[in-house]
Formats: C-alpha cells, structure tokens, sequence
DNA sequence: CTGAAAGCGCTTACAG
DNA sequence: CTGAAAGCGCTTACAG
C-alpha cells in the first residue's frame, strides 16, 4: 500500500461513484470557488459563460446534485412542499398528488402530505407546526379547508409560499387556481333541459364547501338557458357521501309529482341516487335521469354507468404546483386546462311521455 | 432607547415567540453545553437525571423542537420517509398513507410519496435517485414493486431502512410486513361451500402480483375444507382492473355448465363481474354468487352491494411505519392485527335448485 | 465577474 | 457525566 494523500483517496472514492460529489469536489475540479459553484446552481446571471460552461461540465461528468439538506440549511427554508387537505374521496387525493408531482418533476422540490381535519379547534396550530418544523418552501390546500380564511391569514403571517385550490378565487391571482365547478354544474343543466327535463332535483353537497354553490349556480344558469328552472323543494342538501345521497335522493323521490332528473354534486352522491331510485322502484335512467360530478372510478363501475362531468384534477395539480414554485406560464389564464367536460353515459334519456 | 446587548435582544425575540429556540439557546439559558442538550434530544443514558430535568424544562417553556434539516445535517441522513408505490388504486394508496402517519404520530418523520412505474427500466435507478438525493432515513414498499427483488438488493446497498407490505415473506422479518391475503381468500371459499356452491369461479388478478396466487391458494384451501374445489377451467385471469373483470367473467358465464359462484381477486373486478352477469341476463345473487376482496367503498356502491373480504390496509401501514422506525413491539406477531374479515352483503346466496 | 470568511443548527470524535 | 473543537454541505454578506 503506497500512501496517498485524503484527497487523491478521496477522489478515487467519487470516481468509483462510493462517495457524492459536494460543491468543494465541484470547485476544486473546475478551478474555481464554491461560491462560484454555488453561483452556477443558483442561476445567478453573474457567471462569466466559460466559467458556467466549465463548470456544468464538472457536475454533468461527476452526476453532482446540491444536497438539499445543507442548501435549506443555509436558505433557512426546505425543498419540500406539502400538500395540505381535507377532502376525503381518495380519489380526488391521489389525482391531486399525481398532478403535483407532474408539475414538481425535475424541479428539485419533494411532496408531503398532511391531511388535516377543519373541524378540530387546534386546526392553525397544527397546520402552523408543521410549516415550522419543517421549513416547508411551500403548500397546496384543497378544498375544504383551501377555503379556510384563518388559515391563510396564518400562512401570510409565516411567509410560506402557498397555492389555494378553490372553486372560487378566494385570493389574489397568484394564491389561487379556480377549478370550473360553476361550468360544470352549467353542463349539466344544459344537457339535462336539452333532453326536455322540466322537473329538476338537486342534491348539493355541504353548505361548508363552496363548490356546492357553484356547482348549483352553474346548474341553474344551465336550465335557464334552455327555459327550465330549479324549484327549491325539489333541492336537497347532502355531505357528499354515498349515504347522504341516498338520504336525500330518497326525500326527493317521495314527492309527487317527483323529479324526473336528478344532478348529484359528486359521483359517491349520484351512485346514492341509483340506490334510492332503486329502491323506489324506478328505473334509470327510463323514469329517472342522473348526472354526477368528477368522473371518478365509480362512475363507470355502476349500473347503469354514470353520466357525469369530468373534472380535469390531476390538471389542476399540475398548476398548482407550477404555480407555488413559479414554472407556470400564461396557461394558467387559458381556462381550457382547468374545463370541465360532459361525459354521457347511460344514466340520463329524455323523460318519459 | 437604551443600547442592548445583542443577546438580550436575542432573548427579547424570543420571548415573543419571533424567534424559534436553537440549540443554543437552550444551552445558554440551561447552563449547559449544547452538546448535554444535543445528548437530552437523542435519550443518551449519560446524562445526570438532575441536568436531564433542567433541560427538558427548558425545552419545554420555548417550545424547542430541533431543526430535522440541521440534524439531518449532522447525521447524513434525513428525518423522511418514502412511500414507493405502483398499486394503481386511489382508495389502498390513501388508505396505505393514513396508517403510515398514524404510525409516525410524534415521532418527527415526514412522509414522501413517491408512486413508480415497475415496467420501467430505470426503476431501480429511479428510487435510488429519489433514496440518495434526499438522504432518506427509510421506504416502505407496497405490492407489486415491494416483490422486486432488484429494488430490494439495491436498498441493502444503500443502507436505506426499508419495510417491504406484501403477502408472503419474502424478506426477513425486520424487513417484512406481511399481509393475510392467503387467510381473506380462504375466507371466501368457506363461505361459498358453506352456501353449498360446488361450480365455483376465481377472477384471479395478474400473475405479476404475489396477491393473486396467495388469494387463489387460501381460497382453494377453504373449498377443500368444506369438500369443494376449484376446477381449473373456471379461473380466468384478469388484472385487478374493472374491464379485465368484466371480460374474464364474461368467459366463465359464457360456458356450459356455468359456475353459480364467483371470487374475484379485488373489488374492482367484482364489479366488473357484476356487470357480465348483467349483461348475461343473471340476477346477482340468484343466479349467481359474487365475492370481492378488499372492501374499498366501491364494494358498498355497486348493485348489489358486494360481499367481500375486507383487508386492514391502513392498520397494516401504521405497523409498517412503526416497524420501520423501531417503535413496534409484540404486536406484530400478533395476527390479530392483520386479520382479514368476511363483511356479507347482498351479493351471495346459495345456489338455485 | 469572482472569492475568503463566517454562519445556518445540529452531531461526531475526542478529551477529561 | 460533561464540554470545546471541528465538521456536515451549502449560502449570505462583504470585499475586490
């Protein structure tokens, strides 16, 4: 064994890949300082172009990757950012996350999820930990609890970057992508008069979420249009849950004259609705037409296999994520990203007679 | 104003709460070293129980919570976990990432998701990308990448902590978490002999997954002990996906004689039996017994609402989080926890005639 | 356009 | 049982 010096063994450790290179591997090879590295990393336009290239060079031969620890150690924030929700159809999470990653990919920045309940009393603290503790760059709250005012205020407070998904721009431009919930109701409506509906039910989602207003709003607009209108009696509120669509599909099938249609507030509601008409011995869509809202997986697996209005939600991920970490461009103002489309099914027909 | 030292005003910050507590703080206002604090923080033995109280008195009033990226520093390694999943269903993921918090609660790890794609040829690659730029403290692996035997060979390189869910050991014990796919399936076939059926169809979900074989075996077992069996031309392959249910239940009810019961490998295919037996023109559970697996809200959704085996996904999580950060005791060797349970609804009866 | 010094908030290795 | 020094891998603030 010769002796060698820390750094000739060193080296021979990053060559065999058995060690990472860090920014003063990175300086040394090129010649330069770390700072000059660290100006290369960081984007700073006060690189001379040859030394950049050099530079790029070094990192691209020895697959050098700035640790993110050290780096929020310095910059005194993380690289991570979290999602931040209460919605509870896993369906609508998943898609979520999905989309957030697309929109983080390659950016360095890492997803973690904190589900939360809007209806605990220590709600802002908690949240407000977590932020702290971890130094999150930045986060991403869904609806409900996307909604919360106090919770915003305590996220200016902190200084945390933050995107607010809402079915309403319940913040400035840049805290904000609005989902187009009021569009789809208003597909639905329209679909529902054109087939020559004129008895309308509704069974909204909780008062607590907005989109159950817009989604009724967007209803009502729809029937308008093609000369139909939504009678309150025929309204019923629900949860947004498959037993509260049954409970509430059940009152409004009791009537007489009863609804000949009916447009859930989500997909879960709707699949309710089926049970109920069953129930009462109707058939659909023969003497009952049903439209849900999100085209999830239940949708299409139950009988018969829902007309509904697709919401784009790994889409609007994606601007989320974009938008928290400064990537989006002017997409975010062209709506046909966040549209929402009618998917017909076999759950609607015109009303009988 | 009279001049302040910058300690004192130090302390001013702190007091209000502008300022979070370090290290050194601590330290300073416990009279200590930070190195005694740092020894407080990571439960070191050596330290006298007076000088232990002072401190954690300390801590307690400035609400100090160390910097997990300062630590993480310090350590080499982070205080996160990852999730590496490529089960495409919404309802298990999320399931799956509820009892990994559960299992965290408190204990200063953060969850990463991070969903792969096992087709891929840079898989192992990838997650060894994710695992070393973020310096995890561990992955937990859920089926089917969790039975990748090159993803696993390449964590024991890495030193990465890891826990594999899948439904056979296929690693040592500290490794493994395993779940009682096989014990879910013999459920299932108790129940269909017991009903009396003895033309029994199995959907099995694809041979790529552990699952599918484990199910099939544990529900030919409890056939046998009921003196029923499984005859090889009634078991189609399907792929834990709706439309593969769909078709490979359609292949079963097409023959002559048909099977007056089938069990699906997942709740998804279940539906997707549901649907051939309707187009079929059989009446579920008249003419036709259907059990599913897994008891995700889709089971309670379809018509009729499934019997099925219901799977304790997020109770499996927490044990696979505290097995992976060392908090689980006894417990895992106690099946109870695991245990998969038959959930009746209105999908079997017994058979015609 | 580039760099040397100091610091982010912790832990390791060593000493006593 | 306790502590002073050095270091983890970056960036900020300052200087030139």
């Amino acid at each position: 064994m010769s002796p060698r010096t820390p750094r000739s063994s060193d080296d021979a450790a990053l060559e065999s890949g058995q060690r990472r290179a860090t920014i003063n591997d990175i300086a040394r090879l090129s010649g330069v300082s770390k700072k000059t590295v660290s100006r290369v990393i960081n984007r700073s336009p006060s690189v001379r172009p040859e030394t950049r290239e050099k530079i790029d060079a070094v990192i691209a031969k020895y697959g050098y990757a700035p640790d993110p620890q050290a780096r929020g150690l310095a910059f005194r924030r993380s690289f991570l950012i979290g999602l931040i929700y209460d919605n509870p159809n896993p369906q609508y999470v998943v898609n979520m996350q999905l989309g957030l990653l697309d929109g983080m990919r390659g950016s360095g920045y890492e997803l973690v999820v904190h589900p939360c309940d809007r209806g605990s009393t220590t709600l802002v603290p908690d949240i407000r930990a977590f932020i702290e503790r971890q130094k999150l760059f930045g986060v991403v709250l869904t609806p409900s609890v996307s909604e919360d005012e106090g919770v915003a205020e305590m996220l200016r407070e902190t200084g945390c970057e933050y995107v607010r998904v809402a079915s309403l721009a319940v913040d400035t431009a840049e805290h904000m992508i609005v989902t187009m919930d009021r569009h789809g109701g208003m597909l639905a409506g329209k679909r529902l008069a054109e087939l020559g509906h004129r008895r309308l039910g509704f069974v909204s989602g909780p008062a607590t979420f907005r989109s159950s207003h817009e989604r009724r709003e967007g209803f009502e607009e729809g029937l308008k249009a093609h000369g139909a209108i939504l009678a309150p009696e025929f309204v019923a509120e629900g949860a947004y849950t498959f037993e509260s669509g049954l409970a509430a599909a059940s009152r409004l099938l009791a009537m007489t004259p009863r609804p000949t249609a009916i447009f859930a507030g989500n997909d879960e509601m709707a699949a309710g609705v089926l049970h109920a008409a069953r129930k009462a011995g109707l058939s659909v869509p023969e003497d009952l037409s049903v439209i849900g809202f999100d085209d999830f997986q239940i949708a299409s697996r139950v009988w018969p296999p829902l007309t509904t209005i697709r919401a784009p939600t790994r889409e609007v991920g994606r601007l989320a994520a974009e938008r928290l970490i400064g990537s989006l461009g002017d997409e975010a103002l062209d709506p046909r990203s966040r549209q929402t489309t009618l998917v017909e099914r076999e759950s609607t027909a015109p009303p009988k007679g």
